[in-house]
RNA sequence: CGGGGCGUAGCGUAGCCCGGUUCAUCGCGCCUGCUUUGGGAGCAGGAGGUCGCAGGUUCGAAUCCUGCCGCCCCGACCA
């Protein structure tokens, strides 16, 4: 394609509303340009690497079997009533106005709504159908740029089969799929069991990579994989444990103190010497939560153990509860459950609060602790605490990352969900009917694009691979009115492409040498060819890596071979360089 | 939906606090001509703005007030 008959409006200058690198890249390079907040046009560079993502998905979709549908973004509201999803998606899923049709946020009733007119034996399954279409999701807060928008491009896969052992085997295939889709597409990803939360159903991963734009915070041990939600992640910390010798339960007045900080500072002690105490209401009835020096309570946690929802206890609740503010509550005294942190168990010569503004008491022994909750002495113990960076992983001990992450993929067992509320039913040897047990998996399109970015640029721009590129090679011809660069450029650029190469050739008249220097390492290319006339004065050509910033002086034309030698050398380059 | 910020030419911005020969600054980009041509070039000339929209205050509003719209960031939310 020919630079100056293209549309590729790069920008020098960052636009100020752009944050994330990839959003800013992706700008910068001509590739997107923003419609409204959330909804993205993606403009002729952009879209050659959406199709290729595509491809990619499409290609291994395919060998595990999968047949590519089309489905309509326009559904009938009806077949999401009939799976409660209206209500379920509420004010996410877009109505339209003028009709009852809602825009589909993805397919799960579609699909089934087709599967059930159709597969009715048991011998007509396995399936899995898939499609790779624009999905509409009325989020309150699009951000990032195509990372989280209102409208985005989705592979969605969805399995039917007739037993557990099936979905298994579906739900392996997908997983495979996926590291190989991943894999290809270059990415640095690692993958989080997760609960399937409002899909239902049961197993479920997320496929992730490391990014500061993402929305998830994560735990990772890149030694042996292990990756958890902080909502959920654990680690091998240790305990505080006893002490020997057992110091005398005191008070001491301690005025203003109303931090752990402060405390540690006023008594000159660590903060592993101290229980921060906080009181939450859990149906109705309040909970004191000790945690070990300043940790932070992680309330998902709590809410797990506790079975319910649960929220902080207003300040006015505390000095009712406790008779004491915040800060010098604690649970000597206390009249109610407590839960420690399990890196407390049972231990002694602890600071807390006194339950009396301005005290606490020091040598707290949570053996001795009353804990009254009905028919219960004692504390109860629980993993409460947010993992942090650098503790050992609970598999193998190496130290845990802490880090946000964004979502790429995510394949889940769905079960019955929607064939029960749908209806569609299969007959199994015997003549009776069961409803069909899924799968649903999903792939953000344009978040495989951004994150590659994220993952792979500098401070000149993006640094493509050969598999997403939106062209293999640039070809720059530095100054096209000598004629000799021109016809060198021609000549380079036609061969090229008969050798199956995606060639985008700058021969734009009007620009510097450096104008279009910019832009090849801006929009990233694994190749750039410089043909420039101070080389080709000695028959030579320049072939930069991009990723490298390697170059090297090719000959251009032989008398026998004329271009052989430098397709032949740009192929072994290729092949050698780029392609690792 | 809460909190914060912003909206001036295609992009990035000055002016706003303290209204008035500055009804609009500067850089980039764009157009014309000449020069230049290996890392965003030089000279000369030029085009382009309802200062987000609506209303109000005022002799006078980009500037002050009210409402609305849009965008960004933090939070809530997130199959």
């Amino acid at each position: 394609m020919r630079f100056s008959k293209s549309f590729i409006p790069t920008l020098k200058e960052t636009p100020s509303d752009a944050v994330v690198t990839s959003h800013i890249l992706m700008l910068r390079s001509g590739m997107i340009r923003m419609l409204s907040a959330g909804i993205y046009s993606f403009l002729p560079i952009g879209y050659r690497v959406i199709r290729k993502v595509s491809e990619i998905i499409r290609e291994e979709m395919n060998a595990i079997g999968g047949q590519e549908f089309h489905l309509p973004a326009l559904n009938p509201k009806e077949i999401w009533e009939e799976t409660g999803r209206v209500e379920a998606f509420g004010d996410i899923l877009f109505h339209i106005k003028n009709r009852d049709y809602v825009l589909a946020p993805t397919h799960e009733e579609i699909m089934t709504f087709h599967a059930r007119n159709v597969l009715k034996s048991y011998k007509d399954f396995p399936q899995i159908w898939y499609q790779i279409q624009t999905k509409f999701r009325n989020e309150p807060r699009p951000r990032s740029g195509v990372i989280r928008g209102r409208q985005f491009l989705m592979k969605d896969a969805y399995s039917f089969d007739i037993s557990l052992e099936g979905l298994d085997k579906s739900y392996q295939l997908h997983d495979q799929a996926y590291r190989k889709i991943f894999d290809r597409c270059g990415l640095k990803y690692f993958v989080v069991g997760a609960s399937s939360g409002a899909m239902g159903g049961s197993g479920s991963e997320e496929f992730m990579v490391q990014s500061d734009a993402g929305e998830d915070t994560v735990a990772h041990c890149e030694k042996c994989g292990y990756a958890a939600n902080l909502e959920v992640a654990e680690s091998k910390v240790e305990a505080k444990g006893r002490e020997e010798r057992s110091e005398k339960l005191e008070e001491i007045h301690t005025p203003n103190i109303r931090s752990i900080d402060e405390l540690c500072e006023f008594l000159k002690i660590k903060e592993t010497q101290c229980a921060k105490s906080r009181v939450y209401i859990h149906n109705g009835k309040p909970v004191l939560i000790l945690m070990l020096g300043n940790e932070e309570v992680n309330e998902s946690k709590l809410e797990k153990y506790l079975g319910s929802a649960v929220r902080p206890a207003h300040p006015e609740e505390l000095v009712e509860l406790t008779g004491a503010e915040a800060g010098s509550i604690g649970p000597v005294g206390y009249k109610g459950r407590i839960i420690a942190d399990l890196r407390l168990k049972d231990a002694n010569n602890l600071y807390s609060g006194a339950n009396k503004t301005d005290y606490h008491y020091g040598g707290i022994d949570l053996r001795e602790v009353q804990s009254l909750p009905a028919g219960k002495a004692g504390i109860e113990y629980g993993d409460l605490r947010q993992v942090q960076s650098g503790e050992p992983c609970p598999r193998c001990g190496s130290p845990l990352k802490v880090f946000t992450a964004i979502e790429l993929g995510h394949i889940f067992k769905l079960g019955t969900k929607y064939s029960e509320s749908m209806g569609a039913m299969f007959l199994d040897e015997k003549g009776e009917g069961h409803p069909i047990i899924m799968g649903s998996y999903g792939i953000g399109a344009e978040r495989v694009m951004a994150c590659f970015i994220e993952q792979h640029h500098d401070e000149k721009g993006i640094i493509w691979d050969a598999t997403l590129a939106p062209f293999h090679i640039h070809l720059l011809g530095l100054n096209l009115k000598n004629e000799g660069v021109a016809k060198a450029c021609e000549e380079i650029y036609n061969n090229l492409i008969n050798n199956s190469y995606e060639v985008l050739f700058d021969d734009r008249l009007d620009a510097q040498a450096g104008v279009k220097f910019n832009d090849a390492d801006l929009l990233g290319m694994p190749l750039q060819i410089i043909v420039g006339d101070k080389k080709l004065k000695t028959n030579q050509v320049e072939v930069k890596i991009r990723k490298t910033g390697e170059r090297f002086d090719v000959e251009l034309a032989s008398p026998a071979g004329g271009l052989n030698k430098l397709i032949g050398k740009i192929k072994e380059i290729w092949s050698e360089t780029v392609l690792k």
